[in-house]
DNA sequence: CGAAAAATGTTACATTGTATCATCACGCAA
DNA sequence: TTGCGTGATGATACAATGTAACATTTTTCG
């Protein structure tokens, strides 16, 4: 419900592996195996949950220094986004997307670690970027996380 | 230089006092410690930069678990921002303002962790407020944080 | 094939944070 | 004054997050 859930995975695989292909690297079998992870996630995840999920299915057991690394690269090529406030991974919302991937904001529920990616308005950013320069600091990213409540959190007694 | 240093500490800390009083507690020697060295430092400082701190000086030597419940409490009555992004704290900027504390904006240098506390228009954090919303997501602090260079870490062969 | 580069395995360790129970300090009532 | 209750701190153990360094395997490509 809070990510772009429209498209099979198999459809954003493919594309993952056009992305890597342009960056000059591959989508290997267990970078695979963590994109696919995130993108079947509704939550954002940490690395260690991930690993943890690697020991569930029947793929390969992945260690946590092994998802480090895998995160890292994915997120180097834009299809995964770290959230530095919570310490966890989501998928790119717009993987399967043509258009360029922009600088994403995210609203991050802190009870359940749902997470919406929202694209906020430019002029936003640009007001930020602005009061940084006058006051002598460059803004390295746009990237904006807020602390969140969703609305399954404020009304668990609603059921799902 | 980043941040309001031209109020003398002692200045700090007799506001500083209030401010427990009002919330029912006091500002006992241990917190009075934790509070100065983050009033002087001109960067964050995670727990255990300030417990090392305390190693150093003549006062008393802080366990990283005093230190954290101090922080913890310092936090709760707005003396003290927690920066989620760095796993470090900063002392409120205008502690010594009369006017109430708003919730915060913090640019931070990725590089050495220099901290400015920026007060962004309004709009933004209402535009940012109705923007979840409407994604069912309610809004729980207007927090930001943004990864930013400062001149110092951006210009270092000019000195300083 | 064989060398170079890329990816992953493995171990150890650093950093950040919490749980739990014990102890200390201080105000206040009897 | 004494003693008690509460808030604050001490102390120990451990959990969670993340990185460094080096070994090994896999892939690529001449």
């Amino acid at each position: 419900m809070n990510r772009d859930t429209s498209l099979k995975p198999e459809v954003i695989l493919e594309h993952a592996a056009r992305y890597c292909a342009e960056h000059g690297s591959k989508l290997t079998a267990k970078r695979r195996q963590v994109l696919t992870s995130l993108v079947k996630s509704k939550k954002a995840l940490s690395a260690y949950d991930l690993a943890d999920d690697s020991r569930q299915g029947v793929e390969a057991t992945l260690l946590p220094m092994s998802v480090y690394r895998i995160l890292r690269f994915l997120q180097s090529i834009g299809l995964v986004h770290r959230l530095n406030t919570a310490n966890k991974y989501v998928a790119c919302a717009h993987i399967a997307c043509d258009h360029a991937h922009a600088t994403p904001q995210f609203l991050i529920c802190t009870v359940c670690s749902n997470v919406k990616e929202v694209g906020v308005a430019n002029e936003l950013t640009e007001s930020i970027a602005l009061a940084a320069e006058t006051t002598g600091f460059r803004l390295l990213s746009d990237q904006l996380e807020l602390e969140c409540l969703c609305n399954d959190c404020a009304m668990p007694e609603l059921g799902t």
